[in-house]
DNA sequence: GTCCAGTGGT
DNA sequence: ACCACGGGAC
C-alpha cells in the first residue's frame, strides 16, 4: 500500500529506497507511521520524489486505516470492492490508479489497474482512441475475465504492459525493436518517431 | 496546463 | 545539461 502511493510518477528503485528507509527507522506499521512527525516521514521517503505531497498522502491514508479499521488490513479487506474503491478515491492524493493498485495488489480484489502506459500503448496500437480511464478498465476486465483466474490475469497483463511501456513503447518509442511492431497500427505514433 | 521534486538514463 | 518517470490536485 505504501508502495502504491510512493510509486506515483517515479521508479521502483526509488520507492524501494524509501521503503527501506522506513524499515530501518523501525516505523513500518500503520500505528507508527501515524505517530511520527510529518517532517520525519518526509525525510524517510525523500528518494521517491514529490516527498512532501506523498508524505501527506501517506499520513492521510494511515489515519484512514487506523480510524476506520483499527489499523487492520484484514478488517479493511472485508469490505466490498465497490465500497472500498469509493472510500479510497475520497482520500486526497489517491486517484484511480493508486486506488486500484491497492485493491488489486495489496487486497487481491478483482480490478484491473489502468496506468499511463496502458493509455499510451492502447492509443498507439489502435485498440481505443479514448483515454478515458474507466472505459479502458472495463474493456480490459471484460476481455481478461474470459480467460479465467481474473486476479492472476489482471496482475500479469498489467505487469506485461509496464514491461512493454518501459522498454519499447516509451514516450519516444523504439518501434524498430518492439516485439509488437507487426500487430501495431501505430495510429498514435508520430511519423518521425516510428523507427527509432 | 502547471506544479510537486529526487533520481537515473541519454 | 537535459529528459523522463508505473499520478494527482488545482
Amino acid at each position: 500500500m505504501i508502495g502504491a502511493i510512493l510509486i506515483q510518477q517515479t521508479t521502483w528503485k526509488n520507492v524501494q529506497k524509501a521503503i527501506e528507509n522506513i524499515k530501518l527507522s523501525g516505523t513500518l506499521s500503520p500505528e507508527l507511521i501515524n505517530l511520527i512527525s510529518l517532517e520525519e516521514l518526509e525525510n524517510l521517503i525523500k528518494p521517491s520524489g514529490f516527498y512532501r505531497v506523498k508524505a501527506r498522502t501517506l499520513k492521510t491514508y494511515v489515519a484512514f486505516l487506523m480510524e476506520g479499521y483499527n489499523g487492520r488490513i484484514s478488517s479493511m479487506n472485508r469490505e466490498s470492492l465497490e465500497i472500498l474503491r469509493n472510500k479510497l478515491l475520497k482520500i486526497k492524493g489517491i486517484g484511480m490508479e493508486t486506488a486500484d493498485s491497492i485493491l488489486l495488489y495489496a487486497l487481491k480484489k478483482e480490478i484491473f489497474v489502468v496506468d499511463g502506459y496502458t493509455k499510451r500503448i492502447f492509443e498507439r496500437i489502435g485498440i481505443t482512441n479514448s483515454r478515458d480511464h474507466e472505459k479502458i478498465r472495463i474493456l480490459c476486465e471484460r476481455s481478461l475475465r474470459s480467460e479465467g483466474n481474473s486476479i492472476y490475469c489482471f496482475n500479469e497483463m498489467h505487469a506485461l504492459i509496464v514491461a512493454l511501456g518501459k522498454s519499447y513503447c516509451k514516450k519516444r518509442p523504439k518501434c524498430g525493436i518492439c516485439p509488437g511492431k507487426d500487430l501495431c497500427q501505430k495510429k498514435g505514433v508520430k511519423n518521425e518517431q516510428r523507427w527509432n
